[in-house]
This record gives C-alpha cells, structure tokens and sequence, in this order.
DNA sequence: ACATTATAAATA
DNA sequence: ATTTATAATGTG
C-alpha cells in the first residue's frame, strides 16, 4: 500500500480521506498472536465490512482470513505509531460473528484454553465462496400436541412464544417423535416476530431422523451437518446468517450464525459426542447454555435420560423442566426382568425368553457390550467392586501381573486375595469375549438367521443396512444401538450389565443407566408385546431398578448422592492437564499447586498410554468449583512451557 | 566460500 | 501459523 491510501489512526484526515478503522482477530491460531489487530476498512467496503464480518487482510508477509471484532479505537491492544494496512475484502454479504457471538467466542476460548482464533475460526463456513440464497418467508408453526402432554410443557411453550430466556430440561417420553416434538418448540420461537432457532443433534454422520423430520416441517430449514457436503453447509450457515428461521445441525451448530437467537434445542442432550474431541474441546452443552444466557434465548435439553448436570440444575430451579406423567412413563415401559448372569454367555431364563419369542415368530434384539474395555474386578458375594481408596474410582485388573491400578489417580497395589468389603475371596473379572455368542446363538437356535451389527457393518450403504434388518436375532454392540439402524423387536436382552455398570469411570453407571434405558425403548411397551431382560447380578442397582421402575428420580436421587460423596460432577467441574517432553513433570506440578492454590482438589499425575505415538504423558485431574477460573489461569502455564514440552487442558472432559 | 539447518522475531 | 532474517553448523 501506499502512503495516500491510508491515514495514521491517531490523527484521522478529516473529510472524504479519513478511512474507518476496525479492530480484527487474524485466523492463525498461535498464542503469540492471540491479540487483535487494526486495519482501515477502503472506502468500496465501508458498507460491507461491520462488527463480527469475515474479511481477508494482508498480515505479515501472506493474505489471511480474519473477523472484524470492534472499532478501532482500541480495546486493549495497541496500535503501531506507523500507518495501517487495508482490508482487502469482506468475502461474506452477511456478519458471521456479530455481538455478542464475538463475547461468546472470547468466553470459549478462555474456558477451553485455545487462543482467540482458535475459536473464531469455528464459526467461518467450511467454503467461503458461497451463493447467497435468499431468506424464505417465515415457516408456519405446527399444532403443538405432544408437548402439551407433558406437564411444564405448557409452561415452555409460553416462554418461548413470549421470547424469555432460560433454560430448560425436557425429559422425553421413550418411543417419542422427537422430531415432531423438536418442531412444536421450534415453531413456537420462531413464529412470532422475527426470531430465529437452532437445533444440534448427535451422531449426524449417518444421517439423522430427527433433522429429517424437521426438515418435513419446514421445508426452509438450513442444514449445517457434515452429511450435507460443504457447498450446502455453506449455503444454510450464510442463509443463517441473512436471518433464517430455523437451523439444524451437528453439535457445531451451536455456533452457527443466528443474529436473532430465540431458542437453542440439542436432543439427545446425554449424548457424549455433544463434547468435541479437538481442539478447540469445547462441551456443546455448556457453549448453549452461555450462549442463550448471552442472547437472551431459551435453552432446551432433551433426552429420555438426561444427564446428572440437568438433573440437578432442575432439581435447583435454575433449568425449567418439562416431563411426562408418571402414568404415561409407566405406560411406556416394558415387562423387566432381571436374571443372574451364569457361565454360559445366556443364562438359561433369557435362553427360555429367546426361544419363546421365535417361536412366536417375534423377532430379538441383544445388545452385546462391546470388547475392549479395561477390566474391572469385582466380588460375587457383596456386589462391590474393588475401589480406589485414594478417589474411590473403579480399579482395573492387571491379568499378567496380578496387580491392580487405578485409572484416575495412578495407585497401583498388588491384587487382594480376599474382598476388603465382606471378606469374600470370590472375585470375578469382566470382560468375557463376545465373539462366542453368536457361535452359542447359532448352536442353541440353528433355524434362526442371526445379524450381528457393527461399526465396520454400519459403514456400508444402505442395501447392507437392508440386509441386516432382514433377521431373526439381531446382535448390536454399542454404537449400533442407533435408533434408525435397529429393526423393531419384542424382545431386547442384555447380556453383560455388570460391564456397563462397573466400568472404571465415575459416570459408568449414568451411561449404564442411559444405555439401559435406550434397550428398553427399544423393547417398546409391554402393551405392544415388550420385554427386556438384563443379565446382571446386582439387580438392586440403581441404573437396573431405575429402568424396571421406569423412574428417572429414582435413579438420580442415588446417583446424585455417590457424585456429592466423591466430589464429582455436577458437584465439581473437571479439568484435564495432560504434558508430554522432558519438563512435563515440573509443568504439571506447577499446574497442580496453581489449582489447589485456587482450592480445587487435584488427582494425579498418572501415566497414561499414548496410543500410537511412543513418548510418555503424564496427566492429573482437577476438581474445581469453577473450572474457567482455573483454565485462565493454566493459560500461562500453557504458554510458558519450555520448548519440547507441550501441555494441553481438556476442560469438561467426558 | 557457500550450502544446509536450527533459531528467533514479526505479523496492524 | 507462517514467513523471513539471522545465527549456527556442515561441506568440499
């Protein structure tokens, strides 16, 4: 550029000369440029280019993207003495950022410990040259029905239709229509004024039947999931941008533009993928939550089985609630039954069960635990397993060693012979292969067509996904439990519950518990014919008997107890501080004594194993009140580690 | 003397 | 992060 095309900002010509001057976030995600930089808008853009534009600039010695965040006249960083470079373009006809996302996406990259453009970066379309569709006339609202079955549902709906903010927890009736239902909230926000709603699903990579159905009831609907392709990713996160109605999408849609958010719904709410796995390792949940509060929208969590953070923030008045009726739960619910878990793979009632049920011609689902979780060990006699007494986490069995060790805090003991509870010495080892089930299957029932589903099945199209539907015993391991890839059964068994539920991991028996109750809606009602059975040999637990009452209170009561005991989540927010590299240990004490300084409670270090990659990590977990307070902080430890020692902060982890 | 490689500094 | 200047190390 040259000396007459710009102004030194301190000292603006005045009249026709004078350029305006913008603050703006470059999109290089390093730390030592974690600041905002000021430029001079030309005059062909100055109507282009406002707070939160995506716009190119020259920087350094290369052209690079970056987001317009403020005026110029400085908010903290400094401005050089010389003359300032000019925006090149504004490649975006509409703000993707604009106040107060710029807020919310400063707040996220302090809570998850990114630098800025790590965050901003998050809310640039995938393609940048987009054909800007226009926006569509406002969607007409459905009748709402189903929501107004649920009591506090009318309640909700006010709030919406009068724009309150808030948030709240819907627990939704097993075998609902979750789009249908998603589509009563939605049109209720959006109908008046000109208000906008975002919806973010789990698991969209396959397809997702509830953004299908709210694509059925509005047409207009802007698709930002992966499954989409770029160039209509794109298209829906600008027509978003111009003002759009209704947006849908995988978790990052909750950073999709809305400039006039009214409400922000993710279903399936005890969904773990709502937690990104990559940096920026941001919790959906939390990022919808803020982001409501910062936009004055309603925040709407849906799931049959919502997680012990709702659960609690319903208990405590700070999230509304709508539920079903005790009567239509109950009506929901199949016929439980729970057996004792024999050494055969099926224990004789469930073999009974499956033979009955073929020759009913009924069809059965099992869900088969899947391989490959650490071995816990437990006792037969009192039901407990063995515990860390440092963290009371669950311990993992060392075959080969005969050891025990803890998977959150590093102990590791030699394994008792004699159970430290009840004075037993009758313990037991999970994790019994799986692959001999569908041989048992095929002797014990040889006239039946068995399909086993997994992840390398799930991959194909659908003419396989056809195929496998076609069966007499359909065998599903985890993440074939989804619901649109599972043919409709009457009878639904689980093989392995102790698994689920004495997994090494303080939230084993919530996923237990909400993994047991997707099997029994899968099993449907027993008006229609449903069963489930459980193989398990602790059937007072609270995961099963919350399923067999089909009381989600019942279950959270006693769960919540075991979190506040342990000083877990909800009761303490977690934070992940892993370190590779020769100061690793020194980074992560110093990590550690910052946090107890600020009164968190700090496990750890452990070592943990880095798969693949050779080098040794080491972590520690820290239980904090307020985990963003402790993450500013770790920011200079982060920063300031000696070269060839990386720490990251996993905050929120899962 | 000159090429190759590690290191530091700057980005408006 | 990426580029660029600068220092350090290597080569015939």
């Amino acid at each position: 550029m040259t000396s007459g095309d710009s102004v030194p900002r301190d000292h603006p010509a005045d009249g026709a000369e004078s350029l305006r001057v913008v603050s703006v976030i470059p999109l290089v995600s390093a730390w030592r440029i974690d600041k905002t930089f000021d430029y001079l808008v030309p005059e062909e853009l100055a109507s282009e280019v406002a707070l939160g534009s995506l716009v190119r600039i020259p920087f350094g010695h290369r052209r690079i993207r970056g987001i317009v965040v403020g005026d110029g006249d400085g908010d903290g960083d400094a401005a050089p003495s010389g003359e300032l470079e000019q925006i090149l373009s504004a490649p975006l006809r509409h703000p993707i950022a604009p106040p107060p996302m710029d807020e919310l996406l400063r707040w996220l990259a302090d809570r998850y410990v990114v630098p800025r453009a790590a965050a901003f970066a998050k809310v640039v379309p995938p393609r940048v040259r987009v054909r800007e569709a226009d926006v569509s006339e406002r969607p007409a609202a459905p009748e709402a029905r189903r929501i107004l079955r649920y009591s506090g549902g009318r309640d909700l709906m006010e709030a919406l239709a009068r724009g309150k903010a808030g948030a709240w927890s819907v627990r939704v009736l097993p075998g609902e229509d979750r789009g249908a239902l998603i589509a009563e909230l939605v049109g209720a926000a959006v109908g008046p004024g000109n208000g906008s709603a975002l919806v973010a699903v789990p698991e969209v990579r396959y397809g997702n039947a509830v953004l299908d159905r709210l694509e059925a009831v509005f047409p207009s609907l802007a698709r930002v999931d992966t499954a989409q392709g770029d160039a209509a990713r794109a298209r829906g996160w600008m027509a978003l941008a111009a003002g759009a109605a209704v947006g849908g999408g995988g978790r990052a849609s909750v950073l999709a533009p809305a400039p006039a958010l009214r409400a922000i719904v993710l279903d399936e709410e005890h969904h773990g993928t709502f937690k990104e796995d990559r940096t920026p390792r941001y919790d959906a949940r939390r990022v919808a939550l803020e982001r409501a509060r910062k936009q004055g929208a309603i925040c709407i969590f849906l799931s049959a089985t919502p997680t012990m953070e709702t659960s609690l923030a319903v208990r405590q008045g700070r999230f509304g609630a709508a539920l079903p009726t005790r009567e239509l739960s109950r009506a929901a619910r199949p016929i439980v039954n729970t057996h004792p878990q024999s050494n055969e793979v099926l224990s004789p009632e469930l073999h009974h069960a499956i033979r009955d049920a073929l020759r009913a011609g009924q069809r059965v689902g099992l869900l088969v635990p899947r391989r490959g979780y650490a071995s816990a060990i437990w006792c037969a006699t009192c039901k407990r397993s063995l515990r860390c007494p440092r963290c009371e986490a669950g311990l993992v069995f060392d075959q080969g060693r005969r050891s025990v060790r803890c998977p959150r805090c590093g102990l590791t003991a030699t394994a008792p012979d004699v159970c430290p509870n009840c004075g037993a010495h009758d313990f037991r080892l999970l994790g019994a292969g799986s692959e001999r089930l569908q041989e048992q299957l095929g002797k014990a029932f040889p006239r039946a067509r068995v399909a086993r589903m997994d992840p390398d099945v799930l991959s194909e199209d659908d003419p396989e996904a056809a195929r496998v539907m076609e069966c007499d015993i359909y065998v599903t391991t985890w993440i074939g439990t989804k619901e649109a890839l599972r043919p409709p059964v009457d009878l639904v068994g689980v093989l392995d519950v102790d698994m689920l539920i004495r997994r090494p991991d303080f939230r084993a028996a919530e996923t237990a518990y909400q993994a047991l109750a997707e099997m029994s809606e899968w099993a449907g009602p027993a008006s229609s014919g449903g069963r489930l059975v459980l193989q398990c040999s602790d059937p007072g637990h609270h995961a099963v008997q919350a399923i067999v009452r089909a009381d989600h209170d019942y279950f959270v009561e006693r769960e919540l107890e075991t979190r506040s005991e342990l000083g877990y989540p909800p009761f303490a927010e977690l934070l992940k501080v892993t370190a590779t590299g020769p100061a690793m240990d020194e980074s992560l004490s110093a990590a550690s004594e910052l946090a107890r300084s600020m009164g968190a409670r700090v496990l750890g270090p452990i070592s943990v194993k880095d798969r693949g990659a050779s080098d040794e990590r080491r972590q520690i977990l820290v239980k904090a009140d307020d985990a963003g307070a402790v993450a500013l902080k770790l920011r200079d430890i982060l920063i300031g580690a000696p070269r060839g020692t990386r720490v990251s902060v996993d905050v929120d982890p899962r």
